[in-house]
DNA sequence: CGACCTATCTAGACGCTGTCAAGTTCCTCC
DNA sequence: GGAGGAACTTGACAGCGTCTAGATAGGTCG
């Protein structure tokens, strides 16, 4: 259970790992399969017993980004008030926490066509994330975002402005002009805050 | 300066054609260099000579991308009502158009690691195209983002407002919950206009 | 008219990539 | 203790981007 053997029974994990850790390296574009097993200290065809292909292995490697997406929104939700805006904000901070701390995951799994979005763990994973944030607007708006039109939009207006907000952020566009590279702390909480705070209106 | 000749004089502009008749057939990460040397009737060498790599012609035909993504803006705008707001709505439902018309050069233009994004041309096409949206906020706000913090909080929630939006919709992520593809015509301009007004808040 | 010169493109080689098929090693269970 | 399956290795293949050397066309100047 533990590795080292011939057979380690632990490759599966061992590689999504060192899969990850390729991808901080070198970016989702440089990505390359045989430098994953070698990092794993394996042949370059053993990832294909695991995991059918490259694209195989990339998906499941997004689909445990969506689970800790979901624990990244939790973890600002435990800090927060308990009013419901407050609770949505966090969620909002979660989605930059995760983006800003796993930029290429975030871009596998949101802006990649790589992941087979129809794999069953994929699928799941991702429509937990999701969950979060209907969740975080039904409280807000006091019903079910699934039953009303019109509060399916503030979903689509909240999902929007988070995600547009990570992914400029990830691709340096706001530091520039915002200077966002310059602020930190309280400071950039209340001015994320305040983003994010728009699109409930 | 037509064409079909050994020197045919015009191999840069026809290469850059045949790149994104690629891009949308196989899509931004299934590039490849040697098949659109194919697609331009040339050897797989040829390329390197106008654009040095395969990052070079990318980063020239996302260059050329900003200038669509204005061009479209501006369709937009010459249709709108003259109010500020009315102008500044333009402004991101050109952008919407844009990214719907031409998803893979989007993602190539601001999702992608492969342009040079310190190449000259591919700068000030960047710029210009964000000049659009400062130039929308600033009619609106009656000053200048550039020296107002406030009003520069504006021009990031707008962009990411619009950005994320864009992203969402070329993904397909909206289709589910929103219904989006099944809303067209006016309802859907309506829709979207209505989300985007909430970064204006 | 002919020779050169430079811009443009071709052709082949290199090491890399993902995938596949066949072979090998280890573990388990009978 | 032998069989059989699970886990992995090995080698081959086509396609990739890049580099280098060579071929060719067009224009310029003697």
């Amino acid at each position: 259970m533990t590795d080292k053997t011939y057979h380690h029974g632990n490759l599966a994990v061992e590689l999504l790992q060192a899969a990850e850790r390729e991808l901080v390296l070198n970016g989702i574009e440089a990505f390359s399969l045989r430098a994953v097993a070698k990092r794993a200290g394996v042949s370059h065809g053993a990832p294909a017993y695991h995991f059918k292909s490259a694209r195989g292995l990339l998906t499941a490697l997004a689909a445990t980004g969506y689970e800790r997406l979901v624990e990244a929104q939790e973890a600002r939700q435990s800090h927060a008030g308990s009013a419901p805006k407050e609770q949505l904000i966090a969620i909002g901070l979660g989605y930059l926490d995760f983006a800003e701390a796993n930029p290429d995951l975030f871009r596998l799994m949101f802006s990649s066509e790589k992941p087979d979005r129809g794999d069953a763990h994929f699928d799941i994973a991702a429509k937990a994330a999701f969950g979060k944030l209907l969740d975080g607007v039904r409280e807000v708006l006091g019903r079910d975002p699934s039953a009303h039109p019109s509060a399916m939009t503030q979903v689509a207006a909240s999902w929007a402005m988070v995600h547009g907000l990570a992914d400029l952020i990830i691709s340096g566009r706001l530091d520039g002009p915002l200077a966002l590279k310059e602020i930190s702390g309280p400071d950039r909480e209340m001015l994320l805050s305040r983003i994010l705070l728009k699109a409930l209106a």
